[in-house]
Order: structure tokens, then C-alpha cells, then sequence
DNA sequence: ATGTTTCTGTACCGATCCGCATAATTATCC
DNA sequence: GGATAATTATGCGGATCGGTACAGAAACAT
């Protein structure tokens, strides 16, 4: 099995008739919206425009095929998050602003889905700790960004930044939770505005 | 189909080999673990201590038992977090008690499920409608019950209670979360007291 | 005792599950 | 062109899935 994403010059064989990331891509769809246990490696393949053996060549088994699907989704999440808290503005802005792009992707019709590691990977953390491994790392990487953020901000060294970090973590969890439980964009939006002065304040 | 739960006085036929809420506390272990997809029909029986088609009489199929699972748990989550917070004490006392009780909960060896709320019933949401509505209905019955204890409380009035109810919530979902991906409830406790005062500030 | 009603237990159903064995296909390397 | 290497497509296979039919068992009513 070749790694997934890797692009080495020239393989010997036959070339694949896919780009692992769009496979990935489309692959984050089903499993965001049924979760890792719901999802069919059928249903999968079906999306993914191939058929399962190419699948479990490429990515190996299911497990393996949502863990790198949810490294790849959290990846770009991270980056996405890290980008909005670089960019210009008060901390109180760009806070916002990283609210306002995740309800618009967490409740994006027509399946509302959440955030795929807050509402799909937790679930099978019991049953699947590499699974849980990942998200940890996830989410440790996006309150470490947001502790940064908040560290180079000019606000009060108290709460610490640490602490704004878990807090605003906490929120964005929050609307990720009731989004998938089917909030509307416009309370989510409420209550992050009512929130971004609590923890910046 | 009887209902599970109700308890009239004299059935007609053969009695019931179970008691309901004792088969519900059993299977809610099982899917609190596994979660709703994974939790096979099989393992619910076993674990009930009975064969499936007393399973399905008594609270039809999987999905409806689930749903009577999980409005069993958090009915008594609901009471529990109420009892707690009409206790004696500060606000800030009691909501640290909420916090301890929780912690305790969701961090029990071996699976530390974190709530079933938010662990197994979020990602389900997009599929089963169902399940959504009555896990909504729950979340805002905890946070209806944490307005509540604000608004009764000597807190400045700004932010409102119900600002107040809303990051609490949000505190214990993402403990919740924490948990079921493996935290420590070291961390966690460490967590939900520094979160506390800035709820109550 | 007889009949009625309800629950229990076995056994089965078709469907779907995940994973792979095998063979055909398509590329590069010699 | 021939050999090698990798991917694709077909299809199977054992297991498990959710749900139910049916007959036996245990209570009440009369």
C-alpha cells in the first residue's frame, strides 16, 4: 500500500485514476454526515467514485481510510483557524470572524453536520482509541492556536491565555454540537456574539 | 407493544421476567460506549439479560429504544443537575459541584464516556431526526435549569443568566468531549475551576 | 379445570456488512 | 517487444446485521 497523499515522481505501475485528496475530499462528506460506524465502505467507494479494493488499497482499512480523512479535514481546519486569527483586527474581531466561518460550515445545508471531530470522532473514542488519539490532537492544536492568538493579544493577563483558549474552545464546540442537533445559524451566530466579549473581556 | 415504563397495576397475561428501567440502565451501558450505530442489537439483549423479541415488545425497535435510553438518562441528569444546584452554597459552590459531579460521571473507568448527550446522540442527528429532537429537547432543559440558578442568584445582572446558562452548558459539553477522548479528570477539574469564575464574574 | 392473554425462547429470514482473492488493465523499465 | 509493477474491476465469502414468525410457558379470568 502507498501512502495516500504522498506524490513521488514516478511510480512504476499503472497510474491511479485519482487524486488521493479529492478522494479524502469526498470521503469527509459521508462520513460527516452518517459518522465513522453508519458509513458503508460501500457507500463510501460510491462517493469517493471508485470502487472498494481501490480504497482499501490506497487508504487501507475503514479505520484507517476516516483516520485519514479526519487528519485531513483537521488539518485544513487548523490552517483555516490559524489564518482568520493572523489576519487584521482586534482579537475580539478575528474571534468573531473564526465563529462566523464555523457556523457557516457547521450548519451547511442540508446536513447541519457539525464539526467532524466534535460530532463524529468523540463517538467512537471508546471503541476506536486511535481514532480518539487524533481528535486530541486536533483539538490540543486548536487551542494551542488560539492561545497564541490570545498570548500576543493586548488583553488582560488575566484569565491567562491558556484560559481564553479552553474557554473560546469550549464555545466552538458548543456550536458544533448544536449545530449537528439542528440550531439555527442565526441563534449560533447569538450566541457567539454574546460570548466573544466574555472571553476577551 | 406496552409502553416500557408505565406501571399499571394488574396485567392480564404472563408478567414481565424484567423491570423496564432496569433494562434501560443496563442497555444505556452499552450504548454509551458504542454508540447508537455500533451497539448491535445482540449486545443490547445480552446485556439486558434477555432475548431480542422481549427487547422489541417492550420498547420496539433500535432506534426507539434508544431514544427511551437516552430520555431515561437524561431525565435523571436533568433531576441530578437540578438537585445540585437548588442545594446550599454560592452559585459559584454549587456550579463547581455540578462540574464535580459531572467530571465523575463521565470519567468512569474503564470506557470514560463523557454524556450520552453529546458522545453518542450529536452524531446520529443528520440520519435520525428523531434522536436530534429529543437530545435538543435535553440540552435545553440542563440549560433552562442553569438560567434558572442565575437568575436566582446575587449575580450582576450583565452578562444575563441566560448568557450565564448558555457558557455554562458549553463548559460541561466540552468536558464531556474532553472525557470521552481520553482525558484526565485532573485536567478536566482543573479546567472547570478555572472556568467557573469567569462564568460567575 | 378451561380459556385467554401476555411474555419467553428458538430459530430463521433477507440484507448488508467488511475485507480479500483473483484476474484483467495500463503504465514504466530493459 | 517482453518483463515487471501497480491499479482497476468482478465477484465471492463468512460473519453479522436488524427484525420477526412461531410455538411453548406462565400468569389471570371464569
Amino acid at each position: 500500500m502507498r501512502i495516500g497523499t504522498e506524490t513521488s515522481k514516478k511510480p512504476r505501475g499503472r497510474p491511479r485514476g485519482f487524486v488521493p485528496t479529492e478522494v479524502l475530499d469526498r470521503v469527509r462528506v459521508v462520513f460527516l454526515e452518517k459518522g465513522f460506524a453508519a458509513a458503508s465502505v460501500d457507500e463510501l467507494a460510491a462517493a469517493a467514485g471508485l470502487n472498494r479494493p481501490s480504497l482499501y488499497a490506497a487508504f487501507g482499512d475503514k479505520e484507517q481510510l476516516y483516520i485519514h480523512t479526519l487528519r485531513f479535514y483537521g488539518q485544513k481546519s487548523v490552517e483555516g483557524l490559524a489564518a482568520v486569527l493572523a489576519g487584521p483586527g482586534t482579537i475580539e474581531e478575528r474571534l468573531s470572524k473564526v465563529y462566523k466561518v464555523a457556523i457557516d460550515l457547521y450548519t451547511a445545508p442540508p446536513y447541519r453536520p457539525g464539526c467532524m471531530i466534535v460530532g463524529t470522532a468523540a463517538v467512537e473514542s471508546p471503541t476506536h482509541p486511535r481514532i480518539a488519539a487524533v481528535a486530541s490532537e486536533l483539538l490540543a492544536a486548536i487551542e494551542n492556536s488560539l492561545e497564541q492568538a490570545f498570548a500576543a493579544s493586548d488583553l488582560a493577563p488575566e484569565p491567562t491565555p491558556a484560559a481564553r483558549a479552553r474557554m473560546a474552545g469550549a464555545i466552538m464546540y458548543a456550536i458544533a454540537i448544536r449545530a449537528r442537533l439542528g440550531a439555527r445559524p442565526s441563534d449560533l451566530r447569538a450566541f457567539a456574539a454574546s460570548m466573544v466579549p466574555l472571553i476577551c473581556r
